[in-house]
RNA sequence: UCCAGAGUAGCUCAAUGGUAGAGCACGCGGCUGUUAACCGUGUGGUUGUAGGUUCGAGUCCUACCUCUGGAGCCA
C-alpha cells in the first residue's frame, strides 16, 4: 500500500515495509548505489532514496531520470547525512512512466514567466507546488471560518441575465450560432445571458432569508485588464448578513483577513517558509503584524486630507468626489499607516446604486480594504434597504427598475439593514503568500488573449 | 486599451554594423554517502514574424506578434 513522503517525513520511528510512488526530481549517483529524490507532493520536502546496485530495479535506473514516475519499497531509516533525518534504503524500484531528456522542468530554477508557458507541469515545482497546496488550505480555511461563524453556504448562479450590475463587462453565454437574423428570444434562455460578475445581489435574498450568508465561488470579468493582479476568471468570497451595519460589516473584513493569516501561519508553516525565503522576505514579518495589530479605519474625506497634507507629488492629483489611485492606495497602506487600511464612507457619485445613503446625503457606506504590496482587497458596503431610497439610486444610476424587481421587493416586504463585501481569493493568497502575479496563485490563469490549457 | 521595456541554444543570459558565445540542462567518460553533487568532454541556432537600409544586420529603420513592468477598470 502507498504511503504518503508527508507522513514519512513526519515519521517517530524507522519503518520495515513502506511503498512510496511518487515523481523523481533527482538523481545521483554513487559508486555502487544511487540517490533518487522523490516527491509526491503532499508536502513540500522530498524524500531521498538510497538504491544499492544489487536492488531489483536497479538494472534500469538510467531511465530514473528528472521528472519520472517511480514506484520504490524498502525500509525508512535514520539518515546517517546532514540533509535529512529519513531516508528510504530501497528494496526494490520500479519505472512506471519515464520522462525523456526533453522534460522542461530542470533541477533549477526557473522564471515565472517560463513556468507560466508549463503551467501543466509547474505544480510539480517547489513553488507552485507550496501555492496550490496553500491554496487548498484557505479554501478550507474560508468555510471554517465562516461555517464555524453560522454562517450558510449558498450557490448563487453562475449564468445570469442581468447585464448591468455595474461590477464589470461581462462574458455572453449563448447557444446561438451568430447567424444573421438570429433574435435574442430564439436563445437558449429566451434572452440575453452573461456569465456572473458578481452573487453579490442574489446572495442577498439568503440574508433577508437565513440571516447569515456567504459565496465562494467563480467570477467573471470580460475586462481588458492586463496587469499582475486582475484575472478574467476568479474565485470570489461573499458575505453577507442581516440586521448588521457598516461597522460590522468592517469587524467581519478584518476578523476574516486577520483569521486568513493566523491559518496559514498555523497550518502551511513548511510551505510559508519558501515563500519567506525565496518569494518575498518580509513575509513572515507582515503576516505577524496582520494578526496582532488592528487595522486602520479612515473615512474617505480623512484620507484625501491626509494625501493632499501629505507633501508628495503624485501622478494623479488628490481631489475629493474621486476615486484613489493605485498609487494614493498605496501611499495610505504602505507608507503612512504601514498597516491594512480600511477606508469608508466614500462619495455616494463614485459608488453602485446598492449602497446605502449616508444621513449626510452626500457619502454612502462604502468601504474598501487596503492592504500592502496588493492594494484592494476587499469591497464591500452597507446596503441600501429603504425602498423609496433604492429607488432613487436607481433612477441617479440610470439603471431600469424592472430589471430589479425581485431585489427591490426584499425591502418591500421584511426589510432589514444588511451588508457584506466581496473579497477576491486569488488576492488574498498573493497577500498571504507574497506571490506577486495573480497568475501564479490560480491553476490555469484566463487573461486577456490568454486561454491555452 | 494607454505608456515603457524585452524577444538570441531546452532554460538563464552575452555578443563596437564585420566568423553567433557562455553557464546550466541533456549525451558520453571519470570520481564520490550524495543532496541545485563534482571533474573532463561532446551535442545543441531559420537570433519572434514580415519587409526595408547597407558591400555586409542579432545589432539600424517600419509594421505586426508575444511576453514583462506600470496605468486605467476592479476583487
Amino acid at each position: 500500500m502507498r504511503t504518503l513522503i508527508k507522513h514519512l517525513l513526519a515519521a517517530t520511528q524507522p519503518l520495515d515495509t513502506v511503498t512510496v510512488q511518487a515523481w523523481i526530481r533527482t538523481r545521483r549517483d554513487a559508486k555502487g548505489f544511487s540517490f533518487l529524490e522523490l516527491n509526491d507532493g503532499s508536502c513540500f520536502g522530498s524524500l531521498q532514496c538510497v538504491v544499492d546496485a544489487g536492488a531489483p530495479g536497479y538494472e534500469g535506473i538510467a531511465a530514473f531520470t528528472t521528472g519520472a514516475s517511480a514506484t520504490v519499497e524498502g525500509r525508512l531509516v535514520a539518515s546517517p547525512a546532514q540533509g535529512q533525518k529519513w531516508e528510504l534504503r530501497a528494496t526494490r524500484i520500479e519505472l512506471v512512466g519515464p520522462a525523456d531528456s526533453t522534460y522542461p522542468l530542470q533541477k533549477k530554477g526557473h522564471t515565472l514567466e517560463f513556468l507560466r508557458t508549463i503551467a501543466h507541469l509547474r505544480p510539480r515545482s517547489n513553488l507552485f507546488g507550496a501555492v496550490f497546496r496553500t491554496r487548498s488550505r484557505l479554501a478550507f480555511a474560508v468555510h471554517e471560518f465562516f461555517q464555524s461563524r453560522d454562517f450558510f453556504y449558498i450557490h448563487t448562479p453562475i449564468i445570469t441575465a442581468s447585464d448591468c450590475e455595474g461590477a464589470g463587462e461581462m462574458f455572453r453565454v449563448t447557444t446561438l450560432k451568430g447567424k444573421p437574423g438570429e433574435k435574442p428570444e430564439a436563445d437558449f434562455f429566451g434572452k440575453p445571458t452573461y456569465l456572473t460578475v458578481s452573487g453579490q445581489l442574489e446572495v442577498e435574498t439568503f440574508a433577508c432569508a437565513l440571516s447569515n450568508v456567504y459565496t465562494f465561488g467563480p467570477t467573471f470579468r470580460a475586462e481588458n485588464s492586463n496587469t499582475a493582479r486582475h484575472a478574467a476568471e476568479f474565485w470570489m468570497i461573499e458575505p453577507e448578513m442581516a440586521f448588521c451595519d457598516l461597522n460590522g460589516d468592517m469587524d467581519l473584513a478584518e476578523e476574516f483577513i486577520k483569521a486568513m493569516a493566523r491559518h496559514t501561519l498555523e497550518h502551511c508553516a513548511e510551505d510559508l517558509a519558501f515563500f519567506a525565503r525565496f518569494v518575498d522576505k518580509t513575509l513572515n514579518e507582515r503576516l505577524k503584524f496582520v494578526v496582532e495589530r488592528p487595522f486602520v479605519r479612515v473615512p474617505y474625506a480623512e484620507a484625501i486630507e491626509i494625501l493632499k497634507k501629505s507633501g508628495r507629488q503624485f501622478e494623479f492629483p488628490v481631489n475629493y468626489g474621486q476615486n484613489l489611485q493605485s498609487e494614493h492606495e498605496r501611499f495610505l497602506t504602505e507608507e503612512h499607516f504601514k498597516s491594512p487600511t480600511t477606508v469608508f464612507n466614500y462619495p455616494r457619485e463614485i459608488k453602485p446604486f446598492y449602497m446605502r445613503l449616508n444621513d449626510d446625503q452626500k457619502t454612502v457606506t462604502a468601504m474598501d480594504v487596503l492592504v500592502p504590496g496588493i492594494g484592494e482587497v476587499i469591497g464591500g458596503a452597507q446596503r441600501e434597504e429603504r425602498p423609496a431610497q433604492l429607488a432613487e439610486n436607481m433612477k441617479a444610476h440610470q439603471l431600469n427598475e424592472k430589471d430589479y424587481w425581485w431585489y427591490a421587493d426584499l425591502r418591500r416586504y421584511g426589510t432589514v439593514p444588511h451588508a457584506g463585501f466581496g473579497l477576491g481569493f486569488e488576492r488574498l493568497l498573493m497577500f498571504l503568500t507574497g506571490v506577486a502575479n495573480i497568475r501564479d496563485v490560480i491553476p490555469f490563469a484566463r487573461t486577456p488573449g490568454s486561454a491555452e490549457f
